[in-house]
DNA sequence: CTAGCACTCATTGTTCAACAAACATAGACG
DNA sequence: CGTCTATGTTTGTTGAACAATGAGTGCTAG
């Protein structure tokens, strides 16, 4: 995806992998040692993971593992409100990135039926990338990007990734069949219910697993 | 604005003054001797800048202030358009942040009495970032600003901020009174036409300006 | 016993000097 | 005229050092 800084990459991996769970405090020299690289590159890359909403810097207490509260998670999915909705609607009739959008719903169920939910959890991210790439904006892509990988570590903090990405698959699957069939404003429609139930789901979690 | 490192703030009110011109290269043993501070500092700020936009950062190269082509502005109108118009569509009518857009405005027809067109722009980018804030979303906001911030390079580039900022003020107004008195909707369509004409202003400036 | 306080220790913030690696420039050469 | 090589400059990265801040500890006084 980055094709610069090798370390950001690295790291991002190990982020998205749930290795390095969330609200997890990252030392600069232990992670500087196990990375193989000086405490400057690191920061380096600590700098720019903070900008993307990855990881949380607090000045002289170094930096985490970024750990969404509730608030964040309702942030969040008001950006997807915004931003996959207003693309979907806005989008040609058939767009040539719809392809990777059903390319992520198979992925989806590959991953599904080996009940690997990580894989699915990327497999889902990749479908909802892939809708805001109907926009054909490189910056809103990145954007919206950031944001949702910082949405996998909300789930990741609660762990249960099953339980929230199994119910999506079909419902991601819909969104390209009425896109396909009645177009870019009904499609929207149903994405945005969509939304409103994963965020109820996710919220439900996090209520569940008494976090903030 | 922001509160966090000084010295990143201190780069980026040199960039959106203008006093770093876009497309100039950023040495790092000059700028860091010119801000006092060393070579390590002055690239995590590098870093964080890249990330926000506003500054090209090629491998083995150096850094350059951004410079953004047409397609840049292009892909930056499609921002605007996604992010504006879906958030104002989607205000609820009477939102608290209203007083920000109006504020701004009236800000921007002060210095536009001063012939002050930078102090314009920057009353401007304040107005779009208030109509943003009506989604009580941080993240939005804050994608959102940086793409504006990356917007005022594009007008500096092409050094025709008049004539770009000067008729856009009472659009701005409109939108804000059509938006108390008819609603969301009917604004929301408002400022899409307002972004559609300013973008074709915008590349025509370029076209003009022979930039690619 | 507990609240407050000084002290200690660990971590981050920042600098500096050094070197390797990539790039840019200029001059030599065919 | 174009290509290649030599040279110099800039970036990438490191390690060590020190200052500044925060966190934890144990002491003292009430």
């Amino acid at each position: 995806m980055n094709h610069d800084s090798s370390l950001v990459n690295r790291l991002t991996d190990r982020l998205i992998a749930g290795e390095l769970r969330p609200g997890e405090r990252l030392s600069e020299t232990a992670l500087a040692k196990e990375f193989d690289v000086s405490r400057n590159t690191l920061r380096e890359a600590f700098r720019v993971l903070g900008e993307q909403g990855l990881v949380t810097h607090i000045p002289h207490r170094g930096v985490s593992v970024a750990s969404p509260s509730t608030a964040d998670v309702v942030d969040i999915y008001r950006v997807r409100h915004h931003v996959e909705c207003s693309v979907l609607e806005h989008a040609p009739r058939n767009h040539p990135n719809a392809v990777r959008m059903e390319a992520a719903v198979e992925a989806a169920e590959r991953f599904a039926a080996e009940e690997n939910w990580l894989e699915v959890g990327t497999a889902n991210m990749a479908f909802h990338n892939a809708v805001v790439s109907l926009s054909d904006s490189r910056r809103l892509m990145q954007s919206f990007s950031n944001v949702l990988a910082e949405l996998r570590l909300a789930f990741l903090k609660v762990e249960v990734l099953d339980f929230l990405h199994a119910p999506f698959i079909s419902r991601n699957k819909e969104v390209i069949e009425v896109y396909r069939t009645e177009g870019s404003a009904a499609a929207a429609k149903i994405l945005g219910a969509y939304l409103g139930d994963s965020e109820r789901q996710v919220l439900g979690a996090y209520a569940r697993a008494g976090q903030d």
